[in-house]
DNA sequence: ACCTGAACACCGTTCAAGT
DNA sequence: ACCTGAACACCGTTCAAGT
C-alpha cells in the first residue's frame, strides 16, 4: 500500500474507533471521513461496506476475549461462577459500542459476512470455555458453541437496545447459566 | 373523526400491515402512503412516528398471545413442555413481521414508548403462565414476567436477524425453559 | 494508484396552499 | 378539519476530474 493511502487507512480506522464509542456503530459514515480528514471516497475505497469498517475495529477487541476465555479455563473457582464471569465479560466485550451486539448477532453463523472472521473467534473462545465444563461433566451434551454464542448475544443485543443495567443483564445470565448446567 | 380522515386511517393500516408483512417492519414509510393512496403529509398527521404506525398494527396480534397464554395456563401437560410450547409460540408471534422483535425488545419495560401498552400486554401474558407454574412450585423464585420477556426477546431477536430455523430456536428456548425450572 | 468533492438517490419530515 | 405534494434535510454511494 502506498504510504499516503496506509496513512488515510489508519486516521479512518482511529476516526472510526472515536465515532463509534460515542454515536454507536450505526453512526453516519460521513461523520468518520470528516473527522478523519478524507473525502467519503476515500473512505469507501478502503472500506466498502460499513462491515468491513466494523471488522477493523473489533479486530482489537479478540485479544482480550481470547485472555478472558483462557482465564475461565484456567479458573479453579466453581462451575456456576467460572460461567456467569466469562458470560458477563462477553457480553461487555461485544457491547463495547452501541449497536454493536446487534452487528455481531447479524453474523454469527454467517460466513458471507465481513465480520465472519471475528465471531468465528467469539466462537471459539466460547468453545474452549464449554469444553473444559463438558470434560468436567457439568454441561448438558445438547448445545454447541454457536448457540450459546446466539443465547448471550441475544441478551447483549436487548440489554443493549433497552439500555439495561450490569444487575439485570447479571439475573437473565443466572438463568441461562442454569440452563446450560447439568443433566 | 371526519369520514374522509376515517377512511383515510384504515386504508394506512391496512397498507402498512401489507408492506410490513413483505418488507419487514423498517420499510419505507413512503411506500406505505403510496399503497393507501395518500400523501405523506396524511401518513405523518395519523401517526406521528413509525412506532406510532406499529402500535396499530401490532393491536390485532395480542388477542392470538393471550388466548395462547390461556391455553398454557389451562394445559394439563408436563411444565417443561409448557413452557416450551409457549415460548415457541410467543417467538412466532412477536416475529410476524421482520424487525418487529427488535421492537418489541426496544419498547419493553419502556413506559414512553408508543407501543408501551402492546409490551404491557406479552408481559402480563408471560404472568400468568409463570404464575400457573410457581404455584405449582416448579419456577425457580428470583425471575419476573419482565425478565422472561427480555430473555424470550433476545432469542426472537436474534432468530429474526440471523433467520435462524424453527429447530434451532427451539433448542435456545430448550436452555431458557431448563433455566427457569426448579430450584 | 490514490484522493477529492460534487452529484445523485433514497427516504424521513415539514408546511404552504388547497378543499 | 383534513389533504396534497412540493420542498428540505440527511445520508449513503458513485464517479469524473485531479494529483
Amino acid at each position: 500500500m502506498r504510504a499516503d493511502a496506509q496513512r488515510n487507512y489508519d486516521k479512518i480506522v482511529v476516526a472510526a474507533a472515536e465515532v463509534f464509542t460515542q454515536r454507536g456503530m450505526d453512526a453516519p459514515l460521513d461523520e468518520i471521513a470528516t473527522r478523519a480528514g478524507v473525502g467519503p471516497g476515500t473512505l469507501y475505497r478502503h472500506f466498502a461496506t460499513r462491515e468491513d469498517l466494523i471488522d477493523a475495529i473489533v479486530k482489537s477487541w479478540m485479544a482480550q476475549i481470547d485472555a478472558a476465555a483462557t482465564e475461565a479455563v484456567e479458573s479453579e473457582a466453581p462451575t456456576r461462577e467460572v460461567l456467569q464471569k466469562w458470560f458477563a465479560t462477553y457480553v461487555a466485550r461485544i457491547s463495547r459500542n452501541r449497536g454493536g451486539p446487534s452487528k455481531f448477532a447479524t453474523a454469527m453463523g454467517n460466513p458471507a459476512s465481513p465480520i465472519y472472521s471475528k465471531c468465528e473467534v467469539l466462537r471459539l473462545a466460547n468453545d474452549r470455555v464449554l469444553n473444559r465444563l463438558r470434560d468436567a461433566g457439568a454441561l448438558r451434551s445438547d448445545v454447541n458453541a454457536l448457540e450459546v454464542c446466539r443465547l448471550i448475544g441475544g441478551v447483549a443485543v436487548v440489554a443493549d437496545q433497552a439500555e439495561l443495567a450490569d444487575s439485570d443483564i447479571a439475573s437473565m445470565l443466572g438463568v441461562i447459566v442454569d440452563g446450560l448446567l447439568q443433566n
